[in-house]
DNA sequence: GTCTATAATCTGATAGAC
DNA sequence: GTCTATCAGATTATAGAC
């Protein structure tokens, strides 16, 4: 196996422990144990824990870009773009109440670098400004009825979506997340 | 120092640390340089650390109760009881960009014994229970406008102030959890 | 209740051979 | 690139003295 590959191998693997566990919950030899590697060679493609922390927020915040402009790009108006990032993120993270990377480093924020967790805070304004504009395009063409701050709504949207995927985590109710994202898109159907 | 009061003082870092850095972030040992005592003192109250955990769960859900019915019974409508849950969770959570606890440990669900993550999740469900009874109320008595289906409100308010405090402990904007949270208030404002 | 002592394991990380 | 070998220290936890 080529250095792309086991470093790719190494990402997949760390990304889905983070959102499931978190990050203190795994270790390289977790890792090193699935892949079929030693932890060593870990280390050869990220010397310490937080580089590996902070490859897999660029890597997950060039993914949801591309995916956010792919919805920008495939969806005639803004109510339907917003319904698009919304089962995005369910895709991404709603499975087997997996929680948001970004969030879940958040929570975790001790254990990354300070640069890192600055791009933490980008990827939340990012995808608060996403979501504003969104909003203020589906006013525009008339997908979403009138809305007094679109602003002030997409900043209840961002942190309702990040809090939705932490509760789904332990609640009781089997459909919560899924129910609970579909409150928001009633709010805004016109 | 008797039982009562070193038992409680674990506890009150032991939360603190929690809702700081999460539950995997600290050990027994950094609790017992806290306090001045050795770590076997400390497995002397909580035999594991899971008994700890399930201890601050407990604890917590009591305190927040208590704080909810204090609410109840001194502010006259359901407008400002919502208003009063909004300042008893910054006060509780907000400062030092901490997490609530049942959030934190909803992100550290893999450090929790399975009946500490039920509390967990009835502990979300009677949060927004309550949050729908004062939205009703606030209806009812004049203080806060009509609302479609309170119930589905409550649960995005919930949802809200959970990812608001976890996006805050990143956020670049200074002042993002105070102006987030006011921006429900003023959902609800009639 | 708090201590000493210790167990058994895991952790992130590095040096150097191949 | 991946391995072996190793490190120094941390972790949860227990047994038993005082």
């Amino acid at each position: 196996m080529n250095k792309l590959d086991t470093k790719t191998h190494i990402m997949d693997i760390a990304r889905r422990m983070t959102m499931q566990q978190g990050f203190d919950a795994f270790s390289y030899r977790d890792i090193s144990e699935e892949i079929g590697i030693k932890t060593s060679s870990i280390h050869y493609y990220f010397p310490s824990k937080q580089d590996l922390a902070e490859a897999l927020v660029d890597d997950y915040i060039d993914y949801l870009s591309q995916g956010l402009q792919n919805i920008n790009e495939n969806f005639p108006n803004g109510y339907e773009r917003f319904k698009g990032m919304l089962e995005l993120m369910i895709a991404t993270s709603g499975q087997e109440k997996q929680l948001c990377l970004c969030g879940m480093l958040s929570a975790n924020m001790h254990a990354v670098s300070e640069p890192a967790r600055h791009k933490l805070g980008e990827f939340f304004q990012r995808f608060e400004t996403w979501t504003t504009e969104t909003l203020k395009q589906g006013v525009q063409d008339g997908s979403i009825h009138h809305l007094v701050r679109p602003v002030s709504t997409a900043a209840e949207m961002v942190a309702a979506i990040e809090g939705a995927m932490l509760i789904a985590r332990v609640c009781l109710r089997p459909n919560y997340l899924p129910e609970t994202l579909d409150l928001l898109l009633a709010r805004i159907r016109p």
